[in-house]
DNA sequence: CTATTGATGGTC
DNA sequence: ACCATCAATAGG
């Protein structure tokens, strides 16, 4: 079952936690694919150092203050794309990063789904789905049978050291012990 | 296993 | 100039 408005519009670190174990779903070329989300990191609001939103309302980050349920697309270090689900209310610029999916279906044998660029790649998720609508029909989110929480774990965010006290803040989060998750270093 | 570096382009 | 990444490389 597809997620609705009502999943979206809450804090990010809710919105953060209850996307473990849900399915991202990308209709493109033809093809579904499809991947069990299992890492996720928040990015709060404006406040929040880590969040590209701390730089203002610019043309990249006004997807941020919009309506929840959208997505939120970037585009990194010249070759990568990152997937966000912008969360909260209106004028509240909050998102969560999906940070790993395990595959469910249409993603090659052997292609890799552990990190957020990695996963878009598999995807087939770029620029184009920027502000895309997730309660719609090409790229959305589905159900999936809960995530104890003794199986899911918490810890500091990856690659935000600019951020100061923020980066230390526990707004990652993941499945114990999975292997499609990423930077395994840190994901024990 | 850790640490370092280069690729590459949108954004401000 | 900076960057919410990744793969390749060098070294312990």
């Amino acid at each position: 079952m597809r997620l609705s408005l009502a999943f979206y519009e809450r804090p990010a670190l809710i919105v953060a936690r209850q996307l473990i174990g849900k399915t991202l779903v990308h209709h493109a070329g033809g093809g579904r694919r499809a991947g069990r989300i299992v890492e996720t990191e928040a990015y709060v609001g404006e406040h929040d150092l880590a969040c590209h939103a701390s730089k203002g309302r610019t043309r990249r980050t006004e997807v941020l203050f919009g309506p929840p349920g959208r997505a939120y697309v970037y585009f990194i270090y010249g070759m990568y794309h990152c997937f966000n689900v912008v969360t909260e209310a209106e004028d509240v610029a909050a998102a969560v990063l999906v940070r790993a999916l395990e595959p469910v279906a249409g993603i090659p044998p052997g292609q890799s789904t552990d990190g957020p660029g990695k996963l878009c790649r598999a995807l087939r998720i770029t620029l184009a789905q920027n502000r895309e609508d997730l309660c719609g029909k090409r790229l959305f989110l589905e159900d999936g049978p809960p995530v104890k929480g003794s199986l899911v774990r918490r810890g500091p965010r990856i690659g935000v050291d600019y951020a100061g006290q923020w980066a230390r803040k526990p707004y990652r989060f993941w499945v114990r012990d999975n292997p499609f998750v990423s930077a395994r270093r840190f994901s024990r």
